[in-house]
DNA sequence: CTGGTTCAGGCAAAATCCTGCAACACATAT
DNA sequence: ATATGTGTTGCAGGATTTTGCCTGAACCAG
């Protein structure tokens, strides 16, 4: 077997999982354990995957590993900061979890006045601290996960509103993927916002933008803003302008 | 599992949980838990937790933990210890807000399997770190008082269920004039749950025993069972006992 | 206060890694 | 054909990392 033959099937191997064990791709390529070393010294040289003791992970793993919620908290707040911007007076506004939304509820001025609908436990809990926000808190089934309502009747009690604002903490946003998320339940609440809402606004930090998960939630063109760190007018964002987003 | 998995696992268990036992981790990832101090040791070392006797906090969880009211909480733990007994696997609980009830959530046995209901954004906050507990959330307007939701709403929604406990933090019990409060939203809710439950408990510090209020939730025979601080056999709660109430 | 739990540091075994070196294959120049 | 250079591979060894166990100290609840 060639070696550039070896190291695309280790390549594979770790987009595929995720990572990869030394002691495996020995086993399986049938190559002493230096060889594959050198491999992965290689690969992680060109920056194509990242080596680790005992083996090798690939470069998005690496990164949600490194890019968890404090980490990136200051490109979070910059996206909360242009966030409340979009909120006035009376508004009626849902919003679902996440780190980046509980960023924004911290930073609502003080003498606005809005009614914020969510069925995420920790954004209620910043919401309550406000002297005049409202919050009606959707009902249901909370999932252990993601610490927000989910199930039949959420989604009823989402129904029956009409806000003028939706705010979607983003997982991941791709021009042709459109928004998508992993957890079903809470793709079904959030498709319910999405659907009763005037506005959509997504917070996305860059990093996520152009990626995809498994559960669509809706196609890009049903977002109407996308706010993420970055200037607006930055290269990476400018198919979602040219699509008809509002970006900032 | 590599070392760098493990930690991305650790990571994400505390971003989402706000927190994180070491013997959980020690069970789950079957490693020692020697192994399990090393990581939490790095990866505090790193800023990315908050190491505490036991386990870890999220860094978010750590800062914005406000003690709340540790007024009487030695009573209240003592209440709060005689009531958990009472719950057993596979029943249906309400559970109103207040001090009282947060305590007794703190101290739900670990392997308890159960469904609480409950409108108080505290005591969900502590069912949802639960295993095995089901919790489901009340919705309507959040009151600012009394952090639990209130209105039409969410009586419609205590309305639908048939529970075996109902545990009620209680400002005001007297013989005479019942179980009272002094919120009408809070007072709704509270009569709610006590129609709707087959079993009534209340949950008062002896200094609350005797007391009234303006608003009544329900007679003083509609409760099945008193929990005070107490002895059971003390004077002061002879008459209660004597109208046929459980007294612990 | 007391008993049980959790913690920190030292230690040893095992796994993993790195360096240098020799063997081999292949291409190219002489 | 032979010699030379380059690149790849496996091996030996010593260094480094990781992990589990141990002991005594620190901590916490009742």
């Amino acid at each position: 077997m060639l070696k550039e033959e070896r190291q695309n099937f280790i390549l594979h191997e770790v987009n595929v999982h995720n990572k990869v064990l030394t002691t495996y791709l020995v086993e399986k390529l049938g190559v002493s354990e230096d060889t594959i070393r050198r491999d992965l010294n290689e690969l992680a040289e060109a920056g194509r995957i990242i080596k680790v003791h005992g083996g090798a992970l690939s470069r998005s793993f690496h990164n949600s590993f490194n890019s968890t919620d404090i980490y990136s908290l200051a490109e979070k707040k910059a996206i909360a900061r242009k966030a409340v911007h979009l909120i006035q007076d009376g508004m009626f506004v849902f919003t679902t979890g996440g780190t980046t939304i509980l960023e924004m509820a911290r930073m609502l001025p003080e003498n606005l006045r809005a009614t914020f609908f969510t069925g995420s436990l920790p954004a209620a809990f910043e919401y309550v601290e406000h002297p005049h926000i409202d919050v009606i808190l959707i009902g249901d089934r909370l999932s252990k996960n993601s610490r927000i309502t989910v199930g039949g009747a959420a989604i009823a009690q989402i129904r029956q509103v009409k806000a003028d604002l939706c705010f979607l903490g983003t997982n991941a946003i791709d021009i042709h993927a459109g928004l998508t998320d992993n957890d079903l339940d809470v793709v079904q609440i959030k498709k319910a916002m999405v659907e009763s809402s005037s506005r959509v606004v997504s917070l996305s930090i860059s990093e996520k933008v152009n990626t995809s998960q498994r559960l669509k939630v809706c196609d890009a063109t049903d977002i109407d803003t996308l706010i993420t760190e970055l200037d607006p007018d930055d290269m990476l964002l400018k198919p979602y302008r040219a699509a008809g987003m509002e970006v900032l």
